[in-house]
DNA sequence: ACGCCCACGTTCCTATAGGATTTGTGCCAT
DNA sequence: ATGGCACAAATCCTATAGGAACGTGGGCGT
């Protein structure tokens, strides 16, 4: 495939160059994300390679990569299908997880906040409260994306590799439950002042407020989905 | 490759039969946790394939399987090489992260114990007072493998997939630091105690007196490690 | 009509081929 | 001796081909 303009060229410097596998991961990473990609769907490797137009290896090296994070689950020689849509008990056990490392990341993060990541964490928070929130999911994708942002960006700033590790695979889940959860976004406000709680702690300099803060809102997070999505 | 005796055959009902690549992950997990493959070593696709006779596909999907634990790491167009050394950093951060993740788990299984959990963690305690602790890796193998085993039941007991999931993450570097960490095995005696201090908890069915004995414990291998290898 | 069987298409899985890239080596000029 | 360049080998990456298993739909027999 001869890409008749190299990105390569123009920087100069490749750096970090990508591989076809690579682009075919951040698509499918996308999809998911978006919701493009349904829960229970099946996703054949020679049907993605089609419609990406590349061969079916790279395809079934990202999907062996993104096996792990749990967004798609593969069974030998039937292939891939995106994970099924959560069910109580799996939100139940999400929070229960989120509940046991939230916190300390919190913690963590406030003791060792770089200017950058305040900055950065601000600029979420503020994100969250301007981001449209109507009702169809274009309208707060962004309201999604800005949240996902902000805890992540906690769980880098707590400056652990492994704990950052064990974070993004929650993460991956915690976005994909607020896809498919079935809720839409309710709760603007209130969570909106949670975040916010957060972060006061976090500029004040108290860990242990920060930490407190962060289970009280993952706690309200998980009454919240429960109380509105009791069916099942 | 016609397979004169298909194992489908014999048992009639295949149930979940293995390809290829779940071959060579298991190898390369195994050869990863033996230390046959040391830290830095270049694993070389098209060199695995011919050590293992097979062709490099499958290879690939193991290997992009195996980064996601950390174990091996990948530079794109240039290849995976196994993780290196554990810096004094990493482990700090690594048994930092064992203090949020580990405690949590003994207290859910501690609460949600089965007797069949409860009979596994007593075998893997009493192997680990029984195992050989000679000086040569396979002659302190078993007894790594059964420390591995004990924290592995608990983490299962706590019935929470997602807990779960973020210590085997945990486990396997942990493993590969028992391997590479220096150290040979000069804590028996404590650490088998402590382990006995956790499992006489769990059988007392105190969550709470579970999880600080495994805050102890964890603390105390940081300590005994983090003294036994200064140098770095 | 109902059930069985076979042909067909789809998909997964593995091997292989070849282009692209990196790495190592030896030579040459400074 | 050191730095740069060219060449060669190893390696990665992608595409393609074909075997095997699975599911599907139509045709045939009862």
């Amino acid at each position: 495939m001869p890409d008749p303009s190299p990105s390569a060229a123009r920087a100069g410097f490749p750096v970090s160059r990508q591989v076809l596998a690579d682009h075919v991961y951040e698509a499918l990473l996308e999809w998911l994300m978006d919701g493009r990609l349904e829960p229970g769907a099946a996703v054949s490797i020679d049907g993605m390679a089609r419609e990406l137009d590349v061969s079916p290896t790279p395809v079934r090296e990202a999907l062996a990569r993104l096996e792990h994070t749990g967004m798609v689950r593969r069974v030998a020689l039937k292939g891939y299908r995106v994970a099924p849509v959560f069910t109580r008990e799996d939100f139940a056990e999400l929070m229960e997880a989120r509940l046991s490392i939230e916190p300390v990341n919190a913690r963590l993060a406030c003791s060792r906040m770089t200017d950058e990541g305040l900055g950065a964490l601000k600029q979420a928070v503020e994100d969250l409260k301007t981001a449209p929130r109507g009702g169809t999911f274009a309208e707060y994708r962004s309201y999604l994306e800005a949240d996902e942002r902000f805890h992540q960006l906690i769980a880098a700033q707590a400056n652990n590799q492994f704990l950052l590790a064990a974070y993004n695979t929650l993460g991956g889940q915690i976005q994909r439950f607020r896809l498919f959860g079935g809720v839409g976004i309710t709760d603007a406000e209130q969570a909106i002042a949670e975040h916010q709680a957060v972060l006061d702690a976090m500029i004040k300099g108290d860990p242990e407020k920060a930490a407190a803060m962060m289970v009280d809102h993952v706690e309200k997070v998980r009454g919240r989905a429960m109380a509105d999505a009791p069916a099942d």
